[in-house]
DNA sequence: ATAATATTTCTATATTTATCGAAATGAAAA
DNA sequence: TTTTCATTTCGATAAATATAGAAATATTAT
């Protein structure tokens, strides 16, 4: 149960429900990730840490970036259920809907460094 | 999205889960419910508040007890798509088995009353 | 090697949450 | 109608959580 308990945790937050819905469109660094959230770097980025304590998302290097991404392969029984329940349920939302228009745009090249 | 995340919330909670389950099999009062879960009555008229609060279970009055429900036949969809998933994952957790055992004996008269 | 920088970790703070016991409420029983 | 009692609300407290900024880390670029 703790386990479970632990994701339904993860997801009942808001920011990290949009967070989810944004690495289901594509993997994405921390700083594209902040730049559409808009809130402080270190609050993404823990966010993100609870989401994959969860298993619900990895990260891997890539160069000075790290990308996330969503574990749409998972053998959690948990989150293969629960994903692709609530990630439906937020296509409508206008939240969502604004994120995702916004990650279309966003790019780490321009935005964090060169 | 909000209405999801206090649904999320909700059911993120091991006490809060097990009065769900508790409630799947039967229809109960929160003296019985007090006594399978072991905490105060207080704090468990709290759980029941916000589960209530989430619209997943309901109350109504019989005699000086109040009975609470599961609401199977809500029209909510993320409580329709959510419950059924939670329960069946849970069937297999001691604590759970453990409750299950137990409301089976709990009785109102013999508890609160009398 | 050194400087720049993307990310994480640490420190601090404000808010929320879980919990309890006591007081209030409301309905049933005497 | 007075008492009993199941439940809720209130007040207090401790723990967890969300957040931000600063320091630390690690890697790329110069």
């Amino acid at each position: 149960m703790d386990k479970l308990v632990q994701i339904l945790k993860a997801l009942g937050d808001k920011n990290r429900l949009r967070i989810v819905k944004m690495l289901q469109q594509k993997k994405m660094c921390v700083c594209e990730i902040t730049a559409v959230i808009g809130l402080a770097v270190s609050t993404v980025s823990n966010h993100l840490s609870i989401l994959k304590g969860a298993e619900i998302i990895g990260d891997m290097k890539d160069g000075k970036w790290v990308e996330y991404y969503l574990k749409t392969k998972t053998k959690n029984i948990f989150v293969v259920g629960l994903l692709p329940l609530i990630s439906f349920w937020l296509n409508d939302d206008e939240q969502i809907k604004s994120d995702l228009k916004k990650i279309k745009i966003v790019n780490r090249e321009k935005l964090c460094g060169r």
